[in-house]
DNA sequence: CGGCCCCCTGTCCCTTGGGACAGGGTTGTG
DNA sequence: CACAACCCTGTCCCAAGGGACAGGGGGCCG
């Protein structure tokens, strides 16, 4: 564990009490740890921009205006690639560890996170070593991989057949993986189901482009 | 504003920084409170029949467990009538605002709030004045009262002739409304519309039980 | 008043969706 | 091996969804 560096971080989150905790409990078991914060996206590059880089930035997925934590993090990237960047997210849903993880970010913190486990995690990642919640075995959906895959997809309003296109298999086939996924999210209708992923934290709740889909 | 009488408080929610950050800001602004914190429904209710009641209930709107804020504190209006009942929440849906009142709540804070208005909300609810928060003219959605009414019954799984006969018009009408709102959604389908007013916070993510659904 | 917005309705038509019934394949585990 | 998951597929069928086209009515504002 390195406790001699200095370390700069940014904690970017639209809600001030929850930055005032993180801040508060880094002062007080981290010190070597300096602290800022932003309330956005922009704010977060403006600060970047004029204050100096930072050794790592960390983004609640949730945020208001035009970038989420992803898109933020995936600009920082861009523009200081020597910062480590971690996302931050207050549901439970580990599918956006994974997430992260394919967006190459340094690691994810679950806000339901022990403020114990928070510092570690921080220490590890400024060590270089990727951090991501230990897998419960559980991924919370009990969906399984095909069903989650074929979820996504309905959520951006993908219809059956092209979803089958995309995934190379027939159309009944997603009929019945769709009938699979009713029964696990006790919907009936696509509709439902996706109200009902969202609501259970299944899903990621990004805003899509729906690219293939118009 | 009441500056004398202690008050207790119990603070209900599954992320602990924010937690911490609530108790730590209370205990620097206001002294007179006493916090206590639960993780979830479950302690919470453990916490209140063991402790004895508290002045002032507030929890997150997303809990882990089986009851969500809205059932915790109906649990606890029932238990506790004396008690003052307040929902958090994380996203800016304003609609939930709108729940809290009709379920009876004192108030509705939202966790973008400025930790300011957090106190001063607080001191009005513990002299019993209700407190939601000062509405933003814009409803976020932008759809109409109609608009948003059908987007909910659409989330959960309702058809189209269900949603007709219960708002008693045409199903013809319901589907006239529902391409508005695809437009104004850029959707192309109903689980689409639905994701992206998940996403976008049009539409309160509480799971459905489908009462009339099934 | 004219224009704009919201709400409501109709007909025609084709595409999708989803259930019921009935299979076959793989992998892994007790 | 038997059993359980998971994945894939087929056919038949009917209900539901959604677009195109074409209207009418009320309220509010310049």
């Amino acid at each position: 564990m390195n406790l001699i560096a200095r370390a700069a971080v940014l904690i970017v989150d639209d809600h001030p009490l929850y930055r005032d905790g993180v801040v508060q409990m880094l002062a007080r078991r981290a010190p070597n740890f300096v602290c800022r914060t932003a309330n956005h996206a922009e704010e977060a590059l403006d600060l970047l921009q004029r204050g100096g880089a930072c050794d790592m930035v960390m983004a609640d997925q949730r945020l208001p205006g035009a970038l989420d934590g992803f898109g933020l993090l995936e600009r920082v990237g861009a523009l200081y690639p020597t910062a480590g960047r971690v996302l931050i997210s207050g549901s439970e849903d580990t599918r956006l560890g994974a997430q992260a993880r394919e967006a190459g970010l340094m690691g994810y913190l679950p806000k339901s996170l022990e403020p114990d486990l928070w510092v570690q995690a921080l220490q590890a990642m400024l060590d270089g070593e990727p951090w991501f919640p230990p897998v419960n075995s559980n991924d919370g959906s009990g969906l399984t991989p095909r069903q989650a895959m074929i979820l996504e997809r309905i959520a951006t309003g993908q219809t059956n057949k092209v979803i089958a296109r995309e995934l190379g298999v027939t159309e009944r086939t997603i009929k019945y993986h769709l009938g699979e996924i009713f029964s696990r999210a006790k919907a009936t209708s696509r509709a439902e189901a996706v109200a009902r992923a969202c609501a259970l934290g299944w899903i990621s709740p990004r805003p899509h482009p729906s690219p293939g889909a118009r």
